[in-house]
This record gives structure tokens, C-alpha cells and sequence, in this order.
DNA sequence: CTTGCTGCAAAGTGTTTGCATACAT
DNA sequence: ATGTATGCAAACACTTTGCAGCAAG
């Protein structure tokens, strides 16, 4: 029933501005996608979906507008180890998903989110981030963690 | 004035020949390369030393080393982000290095080992690992945690 | 009207694969 | 002797780049 809206002018139209860049139609739809979804979309499948409402948008735009939102720490990029780049909204522009870290599969890859123990690893991280940038002069804006092991699913599979 | 000892029967004898792997020179050659060095090389940087003193070696073989060698959990596989994988011998095989974690240079791409806070994170990290095991049913076999963010170098030069 | 953005096609780059030969066990 | 390992060349798959036209501010 409800349509999309894409003329409302959202949280990252000043974002752009700012910074000189264009807020154009590909642009807001590669945002909308990322918006609207839990999964850590790659490259193409973010090209896939645009393609639906705005099949003239290439995916060599697509692959522009995800540099330029990581460069802009709007999205992070990750690398589960299956040849391809998965993306992600910073958790600052996401509606849906809070901090977390991933728990990757290294049979079929597969990647599950989790929030549990984030608080206690917060405050150790923030320590830890504090010592480092002290002793080794260095600024830190992110962290990753994941972990690696094998899913239920694939442990019955293969015995 | 030391020369050498290939013909030597090292530790990763036993773990080649449990599993019908057979051990080779090619294989020898790339295990002394990544045992003797603290960086993090890539496939082209291990062929290329690996060269030096076998120059009949290719550089397929060097990536399906690596792929043993990563499948058999002696060494890890790293994106820091340049595009290329980097490797790692696991700790366990390491002399030079133990337990540690990597703060990434996100515009050098220059990597630091940092043994620091590896205690506190020991604890937190286990007990993390248990709970998610559980509420998962996942085994979890490693992790990974790094910091990304600027060097001192990095800030200085452009303001 | 200026300058950033786009799409297309082509090029690039790290990595993988097919296949005949060589070699470890 | 048997089947794994190797090297070469070619293929791959994801990503980047060049360029002329388009459009946001």
C-alpha cells in the first residue's frame, strides 16, 4: 500500500551536501536497499535490487556509491571469505539492527549476527582502544570481531 | 655461514603424512619462508622468496599451499583490506610471535601486532565463545579481532 | 554553466582450474 | 606402481577505469 518515498529529504541528503557531493536517484535507491534489509548484501546483489525499480542503474555506479559510503563511514565493508565484498550500514543509520558482531561459517558461510556479551566487550574495547592509540600513536574508529567455526547444519552434514 | 636444513624431518612431517598428504620441496621451501618471518605475506610475496632459491617453483603452487595449509589450521588467512589475502603461520607454529591482534592502517594499509590486553581479552573472548556455542550450536574454532584507523604517519601527512 | 555523476565497454588483478608430466610413498 | 603434486597457460570473478554524455546545484 505505501509507496515508497523517495522526494522526503532524509538524514543523509545534509550528509552529502556537505561534503560537496550530489545526492542523486541511484544514489537514494542504493540507500533505500541497504535501509531495508538485515542481510550483508554484496556488490551485486544490491545492484539486483535496485535493478527492480531502476533497471538503467549500473553496477559500476553501484560499486562508486559503496566507496564513497564507506570512505564516508556510512556503510563498512566486509570480508566473510567468499571472494566477494559484503555491505553493511554503519549501525548509526541502521533502523533494524543494533551493535553486533558476526559469526561466520566457514563451510557454506553463512553469517549470523549476535548481540550478546556486546556490553561487556564494549567496555574492554574502549579500554583496550585507549591503550592502544596511547602506545602506538594511532587513531581508532572501528573494530572488528568475528568468530569462525562450523554451524550446526554443516557439522550433520559432512561427518 | 649456516646453511640450511631441508632434509630435516621438521614438526609438519607428522601432520602432512597423517592425513595422505605427501611432503614436497615446493612445500618445505614455502613452510621455511612463512616460519621465518614476522610479516604478513601475501601469495605473491611468498613466491617470490620462495624463488630465490627455487625458481622452478610457480606461483599456482604457492596458492594451493596455502589452501592446504589454511584448510589444516596451520595457517590463517587475512584481508587487511588491500585487496590481496595475507598469511599467517598460526600461532602454535610461530616462533617469533604469539597470541596477538592487528591494528589496520586504513589509508597505508600498514599492519601492527599488538600483544597488549590479550589477557583481559582471553577471558572475556572464552566466555563469549562458550555462550555462543551454545545458543548457536556452533563450534567456534578461531577469532578475529582487529582495530582499523589512521597511524601517526598517516595523520601527519595529509591534515 | 560548472563540475560532479552516470552508463557502457574495456581493462585490471588476484586467484583458480585443466591437463599432461613428475615425483613421493 | 599408484595416486598426489606440479607447472604452465588459460580461464575466472570481482572490481576498477576511460570516456563521452547527463544532470545536480
Amino acid at each position: 500500500m505505501q509507496k515508497r518515498c523517495r522526494q522526503g529529504q532524509s538524514w543523509w541528503q545534509p550528509k552529502f551536501q556537505g561534503r560537496g557531493y550530489r545526492m542523486t536517484v541511484p544514489r537514494q535507491v542504493i540507500l533505500e536497499v541497504l535501509s531495508g534489509t538485515e542481510k550483508h548484501l554484496s556488490a551485486e546483489d544490491i545492484y539486483l535490487a535496485v535493478q527492480k525499480s531502476y533497471p538503467h542503474v549500473g553496477l559500476t555506479t553501484v560499486y562508486r556509491t559503496l566507496e564513497l559510503l564507506a570512505d564516508m563511514g556510512v556503510l563498512f565493508k566486509f570480508d566473510f571469505g567468499d571472494r566477494r565484498a559484503r555491505y553493511e550500514l554503519a549501525e548509526e543509520f541502521q533502523v533494524k539492527k543494533g551493535h553486533h558482531h558476526h559469526l561466520v561459517c566457514t563451510r557454506c558461510k553463512r553469517v549470523i549476527d549476535y548481540t550478546e556479551f556486546i556490553d561487556q566487550e564494549k567496555e574492554l574495547l574502549e579500554k583496550t582502544e585507549r591503550g592502544l592509540m596511547e602506545k602506538y600513536d594511532f587513531s581508532i574508529e572501528k573494530h572488528l570481531i568475528q568468530f569462525y567455526g562450523t554451524c550446526g547444519k554443516c557439522r550433520k552434514k559432512t561427518v
